[in-house]
DNA sequence: ACCTTAATGCGAGTAGCTGGCAACAGGGAA
DNA sequence: TTCCCTGTTGCCAGCTACTCGCATTAAGGT
């Protein structure tokens, strides 16, 4: 999976879906931003940015067709906001329940599971979308 | 950790906590339930069959507070409303992202992972609070 | 019985979406 | 190029799932 703007353009297409302004500005900011994980509230700060008028809505729509896509993950890390992260990019969430920090792992931890899963339950794991809850160090060291 | 009701009010007792009536009538809830899983308003509805008047801001502040205490998990799947369980009744839950289903997985099933994160992170796992997401066998076969 | 402090009721407030609807605009067909 | 169909957008009201502050109540050690 080749993940150029124009090549989930092509997806979206190919999808019966169109392309339009506000899609494009929704995949370059993915594209363009240096953090592995976006909110959808910084995902339209980011849009809004060069168009400020497109609307929060829209952003949500677009940010919805892309999972349903699979050009993008959309994870839930604890109750606050839900996070977007490009599959391309693909690493795992470390999550600390107790103080809500969240370290990345590389990807491939989780492949053994997978594979037995699939095995054993005919359940495709996709690890990108599956954060992994728990303790950090220093939240467990302290008890 | 054996969880009769008792014990689960003592533990509260030693953290300095107390016993009341709605207390009480959560851990109860939680305790009859043959379901897995039960969101806030499950238990809400379940209290107030023997308990019409207690309010339903004390039943999220009672399950929070079982949640610290390791006694329950409060895992989010998906988008909806978080599903608490009791944590000793540990299993996997296998989400899948299409269709929402459920499906349930013995526990064990991430043992060398929880091995792996604890020495190369420092990172503690909780598996019963890591739903791990994907798609079904009917979804994923489909295509 | 007393007193400290945790827990509750109540209600208002908030975050994070979701849905309906009319107007608009891709993009394949003609 | 124009036309038309249908996907997409803007706008906004509405909703779900909590969360918070505050006055009142009651648990439980002394």
């Amino acid at each position: 999976m080749d993940d150029t703007l124009d090549d989930i353009l092509d997806r979206l297409r190919r999808d019966g879906g169109r392309v339009t302004a506000s899609r494009r500005a929704v995949i370059d900011a993915m594209l363009a931003s240096t953090s592995h994980h976006m909110t959808a509230a910084d995902v339209v700060d980011a849009v809004r940015a060069d168009h400020p008028d497109f609307h929060e809505s829209t952003v949500y729509r677009t940010l919805e067709r892309l999972a349903e896509l699979g050009v993008i993950a959309r994870i839930q890390i604890g109750p606050g906001p839900a996070v977007f992260h490009l599959s391309v990019a693909q690493h795992h969430h470390l999550v600390c329940d107790r103080c809500g920090s969240v370290a990345e792992a590389p990807s491939g931890l989780l492949d053994a599971v997978a594979a037995r899963l699939r095995r054993e339950h005919g359940f495709v794991l996709d690890p990108g979308a599956t954060p992994l809850h728990g303790l950090c160090a220093s939240c467990s060291g302290g008890r």
